[in-house]
Parts: C-alpha cells; sequence; structure tokens
DNA sequence: AGGGGTCAGTTCAAGTCATGAAGTTACCCC
DNA sequence: GGGGTAACTTCATGACTTGAACTGACCCCT
C-alpha cells in the first residue's frame, strides 16, 4: 500500500487527491476549526467522509487533532507547518476557478487589497518563471544551467 | 448536477479534483499525447477510467481530441489554454510534493536550471504576496485596500 | 489470403467506496 | 428527568472503480 511514489506530484495527490480533502484543507488555512464547524463549511460532506479524511490526514501529519476541552471532551482540528504549505496548492485551485469557472469568490492580498495569482518563482533568481519553461526533472539534474536537458520536451 | 459553486476552489475540484485527472493534466502539461501514450505514463490507470476522464476534460474544454491520422484512424489529445492554465496547479503539488513527501523529480526553470517553487503573487505591486496575507473574500470586496475587512480570519 | 501486430478504446463481473439517515456516548443545563 | 450539543459510528443502499478480457478498424508480411 504504502509504495513510494517517485513523481511528487503523483505522491502528492496520493494523500490529497481526492474529492473533499483539499476542501477540508482550505478552511482549515483559515483557522483551527471543530469537527461540526467543518461539517457545515464543506458543503455537504457526510460526516463518516469527513470523520476519515480527518484521521487520513492526522496521520498524513498535515492535521493535528488537539483536546481544547475536557468535561465534556471537545476536540479541535488544525493544520501543521506541512498542512499550511497546501495552501499555495488550494490557492492554485483557487485562482484557476476565479478565472476559469464563474465563482463568486476571489483571492486577495489583505494588506493592499488586490487580487492575486499563483505563480512560479525562481528564488535563486529572485524572478517569476514564466510557465513554458518549467519542467520536471530527476533530482541530479537540477542546479546544472544551460539549456541542452532534453527531458521534458514542451508542445 | 451542474449547480454553480460559489467557491473557486470547489469549482476547480469538481472538474479536477479525483484521483486521476491531474496525472493526465500533468503528462499533457508536456505535449500532445495519444491514448496509449497516457495509458502508460498514468502509471495504473485502467483504460475505461482513462477514457471517462478523457471525456470530461475534453466536455470541461480542458483538453481537445484531435484526429491526426486517417486509416487508421489515429487521435490525439492536447491542452487547451484553459488546460495549460491548471498547469501551477500541478506545479504547486509538484513543489510540495518534493519538500515534504519523497521524490526523485523536482521542479526547475529549463533555462537558468535553478529549483524553482511556487508563490502567491500581486501583479499590481509586482511583488510576492506572503502566504499569511491572502484571503478568500466576495468580489466586490476586492481591490478596495485597507486592513479593515473581517471576512476570514487567520489562526 | 491468412497470420500477427497496433491502436483506441468497450464490456463486464467483482470489489471498493461514498452516501444519507439514524443512532450512540458523554456531558451540560434547567 | 428532559432536552440539548458535540463528536462521532453504524448501517443498508447505491454509485463508482478496478482489472481482465474483448472488439473492430486498419496495417504489414509472406
Amino acid at each position: 500500500m504504502n509504495r513510494s511514489v517517485r513523481c511528487p506530484v503523483a505522491a502528492t495527490l496520493q494523500l490529497v487527491g481526492d474529492r473533499w480533502t483539499l476542501l477540508i484543507v482550505r478552511d482549515l488555512l483559515r483557522g483551527r476549526r471543530r469537527f461540526n464547524e467543518l461539517r457545515e463549511s464543506v458543503e455537504g460532506i457526510p460526516p463518516a467522509v469527513l470523520a476519515s479524511r480527518l484521521r487520513a490526514l492526522e496521520s498524513a501529519a498535515i492535521v493535528q487533532r488537539r483536546l481544547y476541552q475536557d468535561r465534556p471532551r471537545r476536540f479541535e482540528y488544525r493544520l501543521t507547518p506541512r498542512g499550511h504549505a497546501l495552501g499555495v496548492v488550494v490557492g492554485a485551485l483557487a485562482d484557476w476557478g476565479q478565472r476559469y469557472a464563474e465563482a463568486d469568490l476571489t483571492l486577495v492580498d489583505g494588506e493592499c487589497g488586490h487580487g492575486i495569482s499563483v505563480v512560479y518563482h525562481c528564488p535563486t533568481c529572485a524572478r517569476e518563471a514564466p510557465r513554458r519553461r518549467v519542467r520536471i526533472v530527476g533530482r541530479e539534474q537540477a542546479r546544472l544551467p544551460g539549456r541542452e536537458r532534453q527531458p521534458t520536451l514542451p508542445e
């Protein structure tokens, strides 16, 4: 069951690639939530599915379940740092959705108030990387500059 | 079935939020592909699922099916511009996967060869937007700068 | 003309998973 | 003791997925 997956896209989708998981992450990005809060905000999720997804996310160290009150016992769920890092995935989905599917909501920067998008970025060169230049290659091939590289030729 | 979804994340997931679809998109990002090529590169996908996903992607205008040879009839699949825009979603999944799941492959800029990441970007301010500042709000609330806004309070 | 191969799927039985309604446990307050 | 809330489970049904096998159109070779 746990055979390691070479492709980072496939590896990530194995953890969060189903109909509900990223909606749960979306709501947890806004802060800690209790079971029934998620049940209401993740529109239409059956409680059995919510429970099983939360447990899967917990064992993947994406969310953490915390007892926040004894007597009666009450629990809350929150993202780990690993889980917060999924924010960009959710953001990319939102960015696409606001452009290509009709949606009422939109991504903004809370400080300047402008609409924002999700892009590739090269931290070494400190600049945006155009989509067409991006490739997926073996780790040993990264960091070797030059354009003579053949692995994933674009269209 | 086609009730409109308000949240752009939910709207996007309704189209591509299953176990296989984004793997198909991942491989089509490298260029046009034939049915059996996808069958081999999308590891383990049953042909019935591939056929049904391709037809769903076609009717969502994400891929286009083209006859590229008569006698024998042969088809190829390629991304529409809409579909190419999903590249950033796949990139965000890859970025997370290369950091948090063990994977042998990594994202690079084909020109400078450096590893790249996926980030939020404010095109108006021409700068990167830190993850913590990003919110999802109603469209009418975008573009109004200022910090007095309450919709989605962070943790 | 017959045999073998490729491509692009389809068909089908079996199994797995999701769904929605209802129930459960533990506790509180009145 | 009656009612309410929170956090789940349980269960029967139905939908979807899976893997193996099959189909049909066409090619090339002998």
